[in-house]
DNA sequence: TGTTTTATTTCGGCGTCCAAAAAAATGTTG
DNA sequence: CAACATTTTTTTGGACGCCGAAATAAAACA
């Protein structure tokens, strides 16, 4: 309630409106949007032509295909959907054995990947960036995508991200702390950028696929290589004060635990991650310092194994797990009483031998009143969920702050990279 | 970005506008309302005299004091501000030992007031509903203020409130659980009603108070009797999907930790409330059961000057406290890296013997990029600041649910309130 | 071919904003 | 003390975006 309103803003608003039903439910007729926004017929005819002519919507040219819906009278709908050529984005998923990009049009689809297997934990730090500009560069080379339309770049890395300063406060992928990275990329290729923590942007895709199921207050916690957390409070993700938050995984569980990645002891991360499971079955997890390599898949799926067959070490690394676990997640109830928590990602396949401790450690550890309102969901995530949701995020972002304005300032800084 | 936007929603967000800036700055010139709002000085004239026409604010007839600001050029400005008497609100605290009531006006200016001293601990659920609906009554008799002219009433009470039932799910001040409150005050009196949690009604006075330097997000902790937090995420309180939230006094610090007044072990509360210091004293904290009393601020004084003799017991206990009570700020830091956390209440006599054992565990439970980013203060605040913050936010209520529509719905509902 | 049905566009009216000009109310000055 | 300067507030006229109602478009049906 800080904006003053006047028609530009009834503008923006109702434009905006309208892109997001259309960005959530796909193509629809002027009909369905009226539906979607509670906006008059004669409203969405004005908005609709009006982002046509701008060249963000386009009308589906196609004749409408009657197989569905069997036959219905009266005069067709014309679907309209947003124009794929008008602007492009650019995914990067930073993790700890390289990079992977991808490049999406207007309407999400993505249109070109790219791999690279850089290790970058001991690269010189200022060189990082530029490695990025150039990955990118390569990307649009191969797409045959000029730099001057792409309205956006969203980069995705495990650990802190600083997305007001633009730099990578820590992460496991890197040996030293604060790089630079959105100023380098819009440097050098003259797109704007903003780098975000990874599991945030899971929580994005998450939003994005379903607003309605992810409308309140959520938590979304990844477990895998690390432990990280999107938040989801009314409805949007919680970047926090810097663009760093939500940092569950480096959340203390238990003063002097086990070491962990971050340098500090007993963080969640140092009971659930792939490495501390290792840690603790291997026997002398209480000395020895945490792993800063990728762990392959077999690892941890002979650690599963043992586990199910009934190996002590094993058995108990998990039941650690699940008390590390249950209690983060009983304090973050304390304080936020989300309505759903969802866990995902490759640590979630335990979720059978991890399941009876973190749910005896939810029962001590958060009065019954709220954590009854609360609903705890595994749901397999495919690790190509955060790719999408930068996408997301980047697409709606563009949304908002460049095509919900309109014509009247198609000569704004912001626009120059659609040309 | 859910509302439809047209005319009506102009009206709303601007009349809100010009009534908030009054709220924050007190009577002020239409010029002034112009720096505030941004809104130009035509749009200022026709909103302003739409809201002196309904009733809702009035310009000061008294001719302006010349003295301030020595002699001006140019016509004199004539203050505006909320007229007092077209709608009233009534506060009510509850704490274990009683209930306090205040009887606000429009400006916010408390008209009168009553305490009851009635211990609730015991009594009949059922019947408490009735007990505050009958102070209130009497409240209103007193200030001969008809019911009718009451547009809502604020209960602010220790423990989890869920202000969607209108209940208090559970609390200190009461043995049952789940007692109703709101319903009962709505059908005795027929005004609109709403139950909240004390500190999130502190932390609503903090922003009444200076919504600039609570803009972002930060936590307000209570420490004293008990202890609670209110926090606030970008600029409003947080009141989580059912209006519980922020129990940061029973977020677990350690797992199997001695009894806390919520049944579970090891709470925050049960290391750092008055209870807990003095159980710890008293040397059995492991198995000594939580006390319900009230506890006399004398057995705390007389506390904090044995540990300042160093009493070793004593000593221990303030160590404990602030063990726990760093863990636990540590936590809500990885996970909301507030930029400002303010500790506050009875509890923060004795900072100076936390204080050292405080920032011990903060180091040891948060990355230190984190950590650097957060101005965590102590700040003394007076008992009433429940109470003003609750006629605050009642008062914020009204504006936007009542008096930001204007004549429009003149015949609404909600209306029928302030005749 | 005419009728029915559904989708979309056109038209006129309304509410709110704003800029600019006018009016109001006071101090300053010769 | 009258004319001018200065500041606040109101009035006026135009713009923009929404909406309801009527008109138009494009089919299926009979």
């Amino acid at each position: 309630m800080r904006e003053k309103a006047d028609s530009d803003l009834v503008r923006r608003q109702n434009r905006l409106l309208l892109m997001e039903a259309l960005r959530q439910h796909g193509a629809m007729a002027r009909v369905e949007m009226g539906r979607h926004t509670g906006l008059s017929p004669a409203s969405i005819t004005s908005i609709s032509s009006q982002l046509i002519a701008d060249g963000i919507l386009e009308e589906d040219t196609a004749p409408h295909v009657p197989s569905e819906g069997s036959h219905r009278r009266g005069r067709p709908t014309t679907q309209i959907d947003f124009n794929p050529k008008y602007a492009n984005v650019v995914a990067v998923k930073v993790s700890i054995d390289g990079l992977e990009l991808a490049l999406a049009d207007g309407r999400g689809a993505i249109l070109a990947r790219r791999t690279s297997r850089t290790a970058t934990y001991d690269a010189d730090p200022t060189a990082f960036g530029k490695l990025v500009a150039d990955e990118i560069t390569a990307l649009l080379a191969k797409a045959r995508v000029p730099t001057t339309r792409v309205a956006r770049v969203g980069i995705a890395v495990q650990g802190v991200a600083d997305s007001q300063a633009g730099t990578v406060v820590w992460s496991p992928a890197f040996r030293t702390r604060n790089i630079a990275v959105s100023s380098v990329i819009e440097e050098r290729l003259g797109i704007p950028c903003r780098v975000a923590n990874d599991a945030n942007m899971i929580a994005e895709g998450l939003i994005g696929s379903d607003r309605a199921g992810y409308g309140g207050t959520a938590a979304v916690v990844f477990m895998g290589y690390g432990v990280g957390m999107g938040l989801i409070i009314n409805g949007q993700v919680y970047h926090g004060p810097t663009g760093a938050a939500a940092e569950f995984g480096h959340m203390n569980h238990l003063p002097d635990g086990p070491l962990c990645r971050c340098g500090r002891r007993g963080c969640v991360e140092a009971y659930v991650a792939d490495y501390s499971l290792l840690r603790w079955a291997s026997g002398n997890a209480a000395t020895q310092p945490p792993s800063f390599n990728a762990i392959p898949e077999a690892h941890m799926l002979a650690l599963e194994e043992a586990a199910h067959r009934g190996e002590a070490a094993a058995v108990s690394a998990y039941a650690k797990a699940g008390e590390a676990l249950g209690f983060g997640l009983a304090r973050i109830i304390a304080i936020l009483t989300p309505s759903r928590i969802v866990l995902a990602g490759p640590g979630t396949r335990a979720m059978a031998l991890i399941a009876p401790h973190l749910n005896r450690a939810l029962e001590a550890g958060v009065v019954d009143e709220l954590r009854r309102n609360v609903a705890i969901e595994v749901v397999p995530i495919d690790t190509d969920m955060i790719i999408k949701g930068t996408i997301d995020r980047a697409l709606r972002h563009v949304d908002r702050e460049i095509f919900a304005h309109g014509p009247l300032m198609k000569r704004g800084r912001e626009l120059e990279n659609i040309a």
